[in-house]
Formats: C-alpha cells, sequence, structure tokens
DNA sequence: CTGTTAGCGCTTTCAA
DNA sequence: TTGAAAGCGCTAACAG
C-alpha cells in the first residue's frame, strides 16, 4: 500500500507572492486599468471590451486572485452566496441525506452552506437564525421545529429574506415549504396491514406536531374506510420519538390482554425500536415503518416501509430557495412529494390465525 | 393531535422598526455615546464606564442590535468567527457523526461551520477549500482526500491558516491531525478471528490510502505474530469501496477452492456488502467490520466490529482547531485514538471443523 | 467603454 | 474613559 503525500519540495503557488491574499485593486494595477473594470470582468457585467476583458482575466489567473466574499457581502443590497441549513441530528440517516442534497444543490451554484444542526430547543434556534441573518445568508433551508417563525419577517430587513421550509411547513411565516405526502403514507401503510388480514393495528406516534400527526390521520382515515374501529389503546403518541421510547411502548403493547398483531411506526427511529421490542418477544408481529434506511432489508425479517425520497425533498427545496434568491420564482409556493410502499416482509406478516 | 402554528396576529418584533437591521451607529445614537464605545462594549473591551455600559446595553436590547459578522470580518486581522468543514459523503453515518460533533462544538463557541462535501474529486476539493478561503473563515476541519494540500500554504495570507486534519492526515500540509489507531485496530481483528480457530482470514481493504492501509498492515502483523502465513489471493483490494463492490469480491472468495472461513472488512461499507454476500449464499462464515453503525446488533448474525469514536474525534479536532485559531495551541500536534472490539456473534463464529 | 469616487458596518489608532 | 476618523475590499453610481 502506497504511502500518501509523498515529497517534500517547495510548492511555488499560483505566481502571486505569499503573505497577502490578492485584492480586486493588485488585479487593477497589473491590468493596468480601473478597479472598477476589474470588478465588471469579474461579474461579467459585459460592457468591458473583448481585448480589456481578457488583460483583467489573465492577471486574476496570474495573480491567483479570488474575490473577497465578504467584502461583496458587506455592500448593501448584496448578499453572500451563503445560505443557511437548519435541521435536526444529522445522526439520523433522513437529515443527513437532506444536508447532502441541499449542500450539492447549493455548492453547484456556488453557493455555500452553513450548517446549524438545532436539538428542539426553540430559543437555540431562534438564536440560530439570527447569527445567520447576521452573518448575512441570502437565504434559509428550515426543517422547522414546532416553534414560531414569524419573527423572520422581522429579523430581515427591508425585504423579506427568502426562506423554504422542508418536510413540514411552517404556518404564519412567510416561506414556501416542501413536503411529504405523509396521510397518504399513513394510509398506504394501514390500508396494506389491513389488507393482510389484520385488524389490531398499533400506531406508534412521535410527538412531532405535523408530519407524524399526518401520518396518524392517514392511518384513521384507513380505519375508517375499512371499517375497523380504532382501539385508542392502539394508538400510543410517545413522548421522545426515541428508538428507547418506541422499544418500551411496543413492549407495553404486546403486554396487553388482547395485543395488535401488527404496528405501524410512523418514523424510522420509531420502527427501529419496535423491531427490538418484537424480536426480544420473538413473536411474529406485522411491522411497517416510515422512511427507508440503508440496512432494512438485512433485518432478520426485512422491513416493509413507506419509504420517502428525502434527496428530491432536499434538492426540490434547495432550487427553489435559489431561484427565489435569484428573484425569480413568483407566488408562495407549496409542494406535496408522493411516497411509495416498499415490501420488505415485515408487513406481509398475517395475523395468527383466529 | 394539535395542529402547530395556529395564531395569525401580527407579531411586533423587538421594538426596532422592521424594514431596517439596526447598525452600531443607531445603537450609539440612540444610546447617546459614540461609535466606538459601542464597540468596546459589543466586544467587551472593558475600559468602559459601567453606567456608559449599561446604556448601551439597553439600547442593544431595545434595537434588537446584533453585530454585522459580515463588516467585522472584513477588517484585517479580523476572522468571521466561521470554519469551514470538509468531508465525505453525509450518507455515510460516520462521517455524519463526524459532522454533527464538529458543529456542536463550533456553534457552542458561536462560530458557524460552512460545510463541504467532497466527494473523491481533488479538483473540486482545492476549488471548495479556495471558496472557503475567500469567504474568510477562520480555520478548517479536513477530511483530507489523497489530495496534495500544499498550497493551503499559499492560499491563507500572511500567516497560514489553521487547519486540522481527521482521520487521516496530510503529509506535506500544514496542520494538525486527529487520527486513529488503525493499526491496532487491524491487528485486534484479525487477532479475534486468529483466536477463535480461524487460518484463513481474508481481508477486504477499501482504495484510501491510509485508513485502510494502516489497517491492512494491523492484518499482517496479526498474521505474522501468530504465525500464520499470508494468503494473498485472501487480500482483496477494491476498486471502489462500495458496498456492491464489496458484494461481488466476497463471493469471489466464497466461491474459491479453499474459501475463507473469516472475513476481515475495513469498512463499515465494505460489512456492509460482505454481510449480504454471507446472507445469499447461507454461509457461516465469522465477520469483523470496522467503525460501528446503528443497527448493527439487529443483523441476524449481530455484527463483531472494531469501534471507533468519531464523535470523539471530530470534537477533539474541532476543539484544537478553535484553540488554534485563538491563538493558543503551540506545536503540531498529532493525536492518535484508541479503538476497540465490539463482540457480537459474527466475529466468534469458529471454522467449520476439520 | 472606462475610471473615479463614495460608502457598506465595523474595529482601531489617535487625540482629547 | 471617550469620540472622531481612517480604512478593510468591494459594488454602483456618476462622469468622462
Amino acid at each position: 500500500m502506497a504511502e500518501a503525500f509523498a515529497g517534500d519540495d517547495a510548492y511555488p503557488g499560483p505566481e502571486g507572492r505569499a503573505g497577502a491574499v490578492p485584492t480586486m485593486r493588485d488585479v487593477a494595477e497589473r491590468a493596468g486599468v480601473g478597479l472598477a473594470t476589474v470588478s465588471r470582468v469579474v461579474n461579467e457585467l459585459g460592457s468591458v471590451r473583448p481585448a480589456t476583458a481578457e488583460r483583467v482575466r489573465t492577471a486574476i489567473v496570474e495573480l491567483g486572485f479570488q474575490r473577497n466574499e465578504v467584502a461583496r457581502a458587506l455592500r448593501p443590497g448584496q448578499h453572500s452566496r451563503t445560505i443557511g441549513l437548519l435541521l435536526g441530528d444529522l445522526t439520523n440517516p433522513f437529515y443527513a441525506t437532506l444536508a447532502k442534497a441541499a449542500v450539492a444543490v447549493a455548492n453547484a451554484a456556488r453557493f455555500a452552506v452553513v450548517l446549524s444542526t438545532v436539538d428542539e430547543d426553540p430559543e437555540v434556534e431562534q438564536q440560530a437564525i439570527r447569527e445567520l441573518v447576521g452573518r448575512r445568508v441570502a437565504g434559509l433551508v428550515i426543517v422547522p421545529d414546532q416553534g414560531d417563525y414569524r419573527f423572520l419577517l422581522e429579523e430581515t430587513g427591508r425585504r423579506p429574506l427568502p426562506v423554504v421550509f422542508v418536510d413540514r411547513p411552517s404556518a404564519g411565516a412567510p416561506g414556501d415549504s416542501v413536503v411529504l405526502d405523509n396521510e397518504a403514507g399513513g394510509r398506504m401503510a394501514t390500508a396494506h396491514l389491513l389488507g393482510h388480514g389484520h385488524r389490531r393495528v398499533a400506531v406508534l406516534v412521535a410527538p412531532s406536531y405535523y408530519t407524524t400527526g399526518r401520518r396518524l390521520r392517514g392511518y384513521r382515515r384507513a380505519m375508517r374506510d375499512a371499517d375497523v374501529p380504532v382501539d385508542e389503546r392502539l394508538v400510543v403518541t410517545l413522548r421522545q420519538g426515541t428508538p428507547e421510547d418506541a422499544e418500551a411502548a411496543t413492549r407495553s403493547l404486546l403486554a396487553l390482554a388482547e395485543p395488535p398483531t401488527a404496528v405501524f411506526c410512523t418514523t424510522g427511529f420509531l420502527a427501529e425500536g419496535a423491531i427490538r421490542a418484537v424480536g426480544a418477544a420473538s413473536r411474529s408481529v406485522a411491522l411497517v415503518g416510515f422512511d427507508d434506511f440503508p440496512l432494512a432489508d438485512l433485518l432478520p425479517v426485512p422491513l416493509t416501509v413507506v419509504a420517502t425520497d428525502p434527496e428530491r425533498m432536499a434538492e426540490t427545496a434547495t432550487e427553489l430557495l435559489l431561484a427565489r434568491i435569484d428573484g425569480s420564482a413568483a407566488t408562495s409556493t407549496r409542494l406535496v412529494l408522493p411516497v411509495r410502499l416498499v415490501e420488505r416482509g415485515s408487513g406481509e406478516i398475517r395475523p395468527p390465525a383466529g
């Protein structure tokens, strides 16, 4: 195995003397033109004679000049070619995928992404947003907590800062949103279980008002459509939404006199906990999760899930944001992306005969 | 389920007129002091009479003033309270965990984090770094590719930009590094398998010169220590390092006339592929992975791994970087963090009798 | 088409 | 202890 980074010879760098980052003034001097001309060339404003532009470009390359984005962003009406990305725990593959996609889209448009992870504390989150505004980000992609985002209207200076909410809308706050069709997902999951003969279908709900609430709504809808009464003891709203929470809750469910024969888990974390509880009880309980995750198909009973497309969601959201920043994009948008059921085994288990 | 974000009444915002972000000048005017005094208070430079300072602070709160970080960063010798974070695919839980920890540490110190994901292209990466330098980041946390980072020395202006390399060092480039004890990990994994009676131990190596090479070195060392000759057909260096690659390679290994009875997978992705291949062949092959991952204990055969602590690695690196930025931290540092073997079952499978 | 100039909001001498 | 003033590097009038 080769050892990397061998060699030790001095690296000259692209012409420019080390010790000072070249400025537009330096470029102007070298090209024998005025400062403004350099700016025009850099910003591709046209109205520069090709020959002059070429001289400037040469000087730029020779000096290794790169525009100082900080200085640029200081000018009124200019933004920083930076967007802020606020989301939850990156350890959750759902958020990680969102982040990856958002960064990819933004970077492709030469925007930088400032990442802030916010864990459930509205105070902290609001402070984080203020910081970002203070840094003159051009816009924000936010996976909103259940906080109040209307302050964004104020924080924002002359015209409202472009904001796109992802995964959950944020009523009252200005901004577009890109969300999943959560209710349809809940309906699909539940109908699938009912279709396999289950009548006692439990549902685990995490305390996120929006997504999980919609998924529950879908559950109720499917139950009603199938004329199966909902046993409210099988509807469990968790306090935390952690795998541990879900594991405990599932255990309790299985300990009921009339335990459920199937469980619909409204998030990936909840599914994880339920799998543990079901596995420990070595019981045959049907399971459907929400959000796909990497090794779902490798589990002892491969997990059937309502798969979402977080990548596309983040891409869409970021593109929308960039369009807004650009000044295009018209009226407030609210996109709803489809979900789909992926059958893998755990959702196709039939209830015990009887 | 309550619907969030109800209510519609106008939100007044903290005093200040909407439509213009307050500046230090506004604060100064309101407090009846000079601009410089406000700066002194904001920066806690002392040498301000307590009463005056108090008036300024009141004005700051009343106006909802927040320092414009962009303007601040423009001054020479000032940095932007922003660090750059360059790493690989966030979809890999290893990188996701690194990112999470780095952001947490940085934000706690009121530093923003600009995230760039770089996928294997040195050109793209170098451009990304240039961008970050152009944005006057105060420092960089980098999970280096096998590129050449010496240009950092030049990019950097008067004094070298603080840089900390994570997971892999970067010879030739200035900067501290925080890495794992990869060789020890490789030795532990291999010795563990040998200790359970295996003699034909295969190893899957991903094409990352540093980490994986060290892990392989550990493998060879353990084999030598146990006086087991290495069959080079069992040492497989993959072209891509993807799970698919690993799956195919494992399949080939199992198809050998004398197949291995154990496989040491030098990354998490490789373990994933190997698990698939082994599962598909429904063969009893011992497996040890590198890097722990979320559901490893839920697999049909729970995966034994050499567990690393990416969280601590990123925390350490970020703290080191902040210390450097702060001007403290002395000579160039190179930290090596320990790893540990986590037995879960797959690594304790014994070879078929014979 | 091109150059000169006036700031953006802040930190930092330099005087008072 | 405090204020006035000079820029940081850039963009956007405004002249030429």
